[in-house]
DNA sequence: GACAACTGTCATGGT
DNA sequence: CCACCATGACAGTTG
């Protein structure tokens, strides 16, 4: 018997559908760019040319041998021709030859200007400190963090400590392990059986150890005190400006012992302590420790003061070879202007070579400094979309138990219903219908009707 | 002395 | 092809 028709029910609603209301999840953006920092863009020119300014004037002090502070006056850099004015050490450019355009362009740098942070600096320096200078240099190594101006004092005050007593200290690179050569990119660079005497204007000096890392033992008595004689005097007058370059930041940070310059710490020279930490948080990125080598060019003032970063290996490579430009030109001129730098000088073969390792070298020191800040930047990024991602897991396990808890409610409310409107229904004989017989269904057009088991057909709803 | 963090360097691949 | 950049891997330094 089939009676459904008859038993059409006023009871109509519309078929819910429920709404996707959307992504529960939206995707989480990968960091996929983050802002390279770039904060070893080209220094001004105007550090650079102080850095030159500054060898150029120590230099003169030391062919007269007397430092005073007279001598730092901008009238000695107005007479040129630095390169050929070095005396034993002279650099690459031969007297005769410097080109016009380096001759205008330097003699332009060194016009008037020659700060006073020198001198002063130069005046810290005393020979009793020079002295006790020198003795701790074995002692130094638990003081690695130095102090500019004092290094620079001490390093006007090295002339006086190896022409006076034959200092023994030893060049860094006596010491190093590390050979630091570039492998199979350069050409073979100074050693003692290698001299790189190439730079014309220059005098037989031995610079083999500072750059050749060879056997110290090997060293003649000879070549120890040529060895000393260059690696102190040269680099009493040499290193300042090739500081310039590697550290943009040293002639802005001669001024800070007073004014410390604010700059962004890393961990680990947030863990540094003390003035001597102020101060070299001023180099945390660049060249602080140069791999194998920042305990070993560290001067110490016994007060222990303040500090200055050690040369790194690039640096007394070009100290060595005499490379006649500043670091931070070599790394950071664009290409072409690089070129032409090169054209004003005449190189060696290694010189070349070594300044092109040293421009390879400083780009990918930056560029793995800043793939190191990306990378942290990243995993920093990441932990907190992983925080917000395990709080947003929680939100919605919460949600969902709201949901099915409410979902049980309906379900039990829609039970009651069904039961409570299946209880009114009567057949024909006013007899109520069997829920084991019939079951009552919803048609797509909100319509109802009884339907015997057997011949139920399942409608979507 | 072991260890972790940091750093410079090299090799490699991509632009 | 060259210069440059990004990055993994390695090794040395440092605390």
């Amino acid at each position: 018997m089939c009676s459904t028709a008859n038993y059409v029910l006023p009871l109509r609603r519309p078929c819910e559908v429920a709404a996707t209301s959307g992504k529960l999840c939206g995707g989480v953006p990968m960091p996929t760019n983050f802002p390279g920092v770039r904060s070893h863009g080209a220094p001004q020119d105007t550090e650079m040319d102080v850095a030159w300014q500054e060898l150029m004037a120590i230099t003169e002090l030391q062919e007269f041998e007397v430092p005073t502070e007279n001598s730092y006056e901008t009238t000695q850099y107005q007479t040129m021709e630095p390169m050929a004015s070095v005396g034993e050490y002279g650099m690459a450019q031969p007297h005769s030859e410097p080109p016009a355009a380096c001759e205008l362009r330097t003699a332009e740098a060194y016009n008037g200007f020659y700060s006073e942070e020198v001198p002063t600096c130069h005046r810290l320096g005393t020979s009793t400190e020079t002295m006790e200078q020198t003795n701790m240099s074995g002692v130094n190594q638990g003081h690695r963090r130095t102090n500019a101006c004092l290094t620079q004092g001490l390093r006007g005050h090295m002339q006086w400590t190896v022409h006076g007593q034959n200092a023994h200290t030893r060049s860094g690179d006596d010491l190093e392990s590390d050979s630091g050569l570039s492998l199979g990119s350069s050409p073979p660079l100074a050693s003692p059986d290698n001299p790189v005497g190439g730079a014309p204007g220059y005098q037989s000096v031995d610079i083999g150890m500072a750059y050749s890392d060879g056997e110290p033992d090997s060293m003649t008595e000879h070549t120890r005190r040529s060895h000393l004689h260059y690696s102190a005097d040269y680099q009493n007058h040499t290193h300042s400006y090739l500081h310039s370059g590697a550290h943009p930041a040293y002639f802005s940070a001669q001024p800070i012992l007073s004014q410390p310059q604010p700059s962004t710490p890393t961990p680990r020279s947030m863990k540094h302590q003390g003035s001597a930490a102020a101060l070299s948080d001023l180099y945390n990125d660049s060249a602080m420790s140069s791999r194998g080598s920042s305990h070993l060019n560290m001067y110490i003032k016994p007060q222990g003061s303040i500090s200055t970063p050690p040369l790194s290996r690039d640096e007394r490579r070009a100290l060595a070879l005499k490379i006649p430009f500043p670091m931070d030109k070599i790394i950071n001129l664009p290409v072409d202007d690089f070129n032409e730098l090169l054209t004003q000088y005449t190189l060696t073969d290694a010189q070349l070579a070594l300044v092109r390792d040293i421009r390879r070298r400083g780009k990918n020191k930056v560029a793995a400094q800043n793939c190191r800040k990306r990378k942290l930047e990243s995993i920093i990024h990441l932990e907190r979309e992983l925080n917000q991602l395990q709080a947003q897991r929680e939100h919605l396990a919460q949600e969902r138990l709201e949901f099915q808890r409410s979902l049980a409610f309906v379900k039990c409310r829609l039970t009651d219903l069904y039961t409570q409107v299946f209880s009114h229904l009567r057949d024909e004989d006013g007899q109520p219908y069997s829920t084991d017989e019939y079951s009552l269904q919803q048609t797509p057009d909100g319509k109802i009707y009884l339907v015997p088991h057997t011949m139920q057909k399942r409608e979507p709803c």
